[in-house]
DNA sequence: CGACATATTGATCGACTTCAAGTGTAGTGG
DNA sequence: CCACTACACTTGAAGTCGATCAATATGTCG
């Protein structure tokens, strides 16, 4: 009930836009509002239904407010890329404000509640918030840290470090959103799904979770994750929270 | 604001950074002339060392001016996967503007002539161009949609297919500053270092450029690379160049 | 209860890795 | 000119990982 200082990134009264910047930058009073301000619109997605589709031109960007979204591409032999994961208070398409066009789509994994910027207010924002304008920009920036910290994984690691590797990262970020408790979080993703994250067979995918089970390292049903032992996950997934970038520092 | 005249993007005098942004908007003389400004200073690279280290906290971003280098992750178990290649006019780590921690380093794969750009200059930017600072912002986002579109392809597309892919990405992207000639380009990486950047081992590298040779597709010896077949090798890399954003209009 | 998506298991096959050796090719010094 | 070195490239053989095909649970929802 303090006044007004700044913003407390854990306040739950805070829009979870808003939130979700706090985690690099303290944000002024003025700042929150003009997010709020910005904020065209609230629209319901099914789960399985598109938010936006591939190759089409946007005039806003979206928020996740509740639920989950993941980025994929659909390639021409029929095979399916999920490129990123979205969960509360992540833009899915920040980047349609500049590159205008989707190169690829965002479908809702789960039912989604989600609030549609302008791209017109994002453009006033730019002009006259230097320094929310950094931020907005830096929340792109992670997302493409993310990217490359998954083709490291991907590239270089076995299936079962590569899950391990993402489970870690996914328990941070919820985490950093008030969505962690007892050590697990909701998570509706399906094994098809999963799979043509990690780029792997569901086959493949699904004897993997298993080995992860095996280890004790997880556990995973009704649509609810369990981390049972961190530590060992993080040393399996050689995972190094760095990349996450979750400072708040002048930016 | 009566626009100056535009600048004309082929113009041989214009600054590579300048010929870079100008590929997706028009700059100003103004713009032109604050980008020049901003530069630092200058520097030469040997092959093989690095431009940025890795955990490294920066105060300038470096472009590239002459030569080639990769951004690339080391994960514990010894391997490397190379992220992102980039070229004459690329920013190898503006990201590090806001993000300040280098989560990935940054190598010379060939001799490379660069320039640093302070963070302070690129600050004043934000706080007092916000055009330019929406194509600085831009050029961020097309890395993050060339790692998003790598994602697929290592994810999604045998090895061929993964290489056909690339070539293709560089040939447009050398081509947009003028580095292509007679349907080739100077291609300085080795095996070892294009197979960390595919994510295969060299021996099956190897095996997939002679693939390509056989196919008639691409020659490549003396560190040149001829484009035998560009309609056949994007068919076999599924590639499709929206993702590149080669597109100049309004941002 | 049936209908349908999701999860699990088995068997087979091919892509890719690893280990190991051999073949250029360019540069250095005698 | 040749010997020597260093490095990149190429090839072979054996083994592993993950894909594909196919079938059988299990669950969820009308």
């Amino acid at each position: 009930m303090t006044p007004k200082p700044a913003a407390d990134p854990n306040a739950p009264s805070l829009n979870p836009l808003a939130r979700k910047l706090a985690i690099y930058d303290t944000l002024t009073d003025r700042e929150i509002a003009r997010l709020a301000e910005a904020i065209g619109g609230y629209r319901d997605v099914a789960a399985g239904e598109d938010i936006v589709g591939v190759d089409q031109r946007t005039v806003f960007s979206t928020v996740i407010l509740e639920g989950w979204a993941a980025r994929y591409k659909l390639l021409p032999n029929g095979r399916r890329q999920i490129t990123a994961l979205h969960i509360p208070g992540d833009f899915v398409d920040l980047h349609s404000f500049l590159l205008h066009v989707m190169d690829q789509g965002v479908t809702a994994l789960s039912h989604c509640h989600v609030a549609q910027v302008p791209h017109e207010a994002l453009r006033k924002i730019t002009d006259s918030e230097p320094h929310l304008t950094r931020l907005l920009w830096m929340s792109t920036l992670t997302d493409g840290a993310l990217h490359r910290e998954w083709l490291a994984a991907m590239g270089q690691m076995p299936t079962a470090a590569q899950a391990a590797h993402l489970v870690c990262e996914l328990y941070l970020r919820l985490d950093a959103v008030d969505l962690v408790s007892n050590a697990g979080f909701a998570f509706p993703m399906t094994q098809v799904e999963l799979a043509d994250t990690l780029g792997v067979s569901t086959v493949h995918l699904n004897r993997t979770v298993q080995e992860l089970r095996a280890m004790k390292l997880i556990t995973w049903s009704g649509g609810r994750l369990t981390v049972l032992d961190f530590p060992r996950l993080a040393k399996l997934g050689q995972f190094d929270p760095t990349y996450l970038h979750q400072r708040r520092e002048p930016r």
